[in-house]
DNA sequence: AATGAAGGTTGCTCAAATTGCAACTCGCTG
DNA sequence: CAGCGAGTTGCAATTTGAGCAACCTTCATT
């Protein structure tokens, strides 16, 4: 391998919880021993001291009767203090103003690890609200949110990710399968300020993103709308001028604030 | 030291997250490797190589201005599927519906390692919206919050955890101080089904709290109104009850899901 | 342009922690 | 009560991390 791997013991820990977490969900169940040895195919007894150990950090919980583990507050507690926890204590009553306006459910998103990781999410009314967020969903290319947040990556940055073959591979409609294509999309994307996208990650889906950023101008989340076609389709760009108009706000007030930030002294 | 300590790598990560944790705050703020090594009293070298490896997982960013790290988007990804997410989730309209009636800054906690964590707050309309979430707050017994939480241990455990230096160095005021008093409003709070309290934890301030239970009738959480006594004071024991109302119908809807989540076979 | 300090990374050796296996403990079940 | 599944623990070999010193960069100063 020449891909650099880190710490043996973090990896461990690491594929530990994104098991627990990929099979808990936050509900009552709890997975045991030797399930999660098997789901991250290692020795039982390693598994077992180094539950033992993240359980003694609070990073997982042991149901005493069950002996199941789960993920643990201290997950919690540290998330509270990353930028997304932040972005989404602010953009919550942006996307609730959208929800208002529009009645679809509506989603912002930030790029992490080149996949589109939803961070918030708001429904009209009487959809059923579950987990609302996160979930890693697919690669960048087939939403309007992930073209959003890639708008502005140069050129290069854009073909050397998005291979032809990845591109195949992502949508189900056919309207961008290629690096010239989509290129050709963000550069659409960058001057109407907002992207649409019509059945392409999903059929019968339709969305629109526009981009928020930071004090540098840097695009650093997308506010999606998604919505049956149903629904929405025949007013997808006026959604998408709503929706770029609600990133704008909440771009001026994610601004206002890092200026102040930045002016505290010492 | 007899206490076992886990494993070290571990312990210097989590060392390392909490000290980014704490002077991060979610804002554009980054803690360099020195700065880090000074906060943990760790080699630079050994800080260095482990924030490598916990940015190769996630758990930390690093800024390629400032080379400066923050907490990473990986554990807002693995709190997202945390108990204590799925609570804050299905707890917000609950809280909401508090804060419309009551006026007042109302949140939700849990008992975790023996302390008060804070994991979810709304406020009313105008109040200013920072971090509302999370902050490890006093040792249980100088809140409403942390009485209700701890009101069905039962009293051996009470006495072993809350020692009268404990309890002593604890409020400000002194309505309880001994773990006999303690016992005895923890009974008042049994019976009235919420607790109160008058500027014991801090001068100025009155709260009141009732429990959550989950579908096997134990409390995993509390609802907490938090106010300025001039504002609260005179109406606490109504506003007592009403939040009762309101942690009972947030512990149905828990509870029912629960049950839901039980009935789902494999 | 030279100097030096601050901040960060890398190489290297020795001490310390982890691995993997096997043995062992529980609590159940037929 | 034998056998089984699940979890924990002891131990020797091996891998990993700690600590130190050297080394790069960058940036401010002279």
């Amino acid at each position: 391998m020449s891909v650099p791997t880190g710490p043996a013991g973090l990896r461990r820990d690491m594929q530990i919880l994104e098991a627990l977490g990929a099979n808990t969900n936050g509900t009552g169940a709890a997975l045991g021993v030797s399930r999660v040895a098997e789901l991250v195919g290692r020795e039982k007894s390693q598994v077992s001291r180094a539950l033992a150990g993240l359980a003694q950090e609070g990073l997982v919980e042991r149901d005493s009767d069950t002996l199941g583990y789960r993920l643990g507050w201290r997950l919690f507690a540290l998330a509270a203090r990353t930028f997304e926890s932040r972005l989404v204590s602010i953009a919550t009553p942006y996307l609730r103003a959208v929800v208002a306006r529009v009645q679809e459910t509506t989603v912002l998103c930030v790029l992490r690890g080149n996949d589109v990781l939803t961070v918030a999410s708001e429904a009209p009314a009487h959809a059923f609200r579950g987990i609302g967020w996160e979930g890693v969903t697919v690669p960048a290319a087939a939403t309007s949110a992930g073209r959003v947040l890639v708008s502005e990556w140069d050129e290069a940055a854009v073909r050397t990710y998005f291979t032809p073959e990845k591109l195949a591979a992502a949508g189900v409609h056919p309207e961008v399968r290629t690096p010239r294509q989509l290129l050709d999309e963000l550069a659409r994307i960058r001057k109407n300020g907002y992207a649409t996208v019509d059945e392409e990650f999903e059929l019968g889906v339709v969305g629109c993103s526009a981009p928020v950023r930071d004090f540098n101008g840097r695009i650093v989340a997308a506010i999606n709308i998604v919505a049956p076609k149903g629904r929405l389709g025949d007013r997808l760009d006026l959604a998408g001028r709503y929706v770029a108009g609600a990133a704008q706000q909440l771009t001026e007030r994610l601004t206002s604030d890092q200026e102040a930030a930045g002016r505290i002294p010492g």
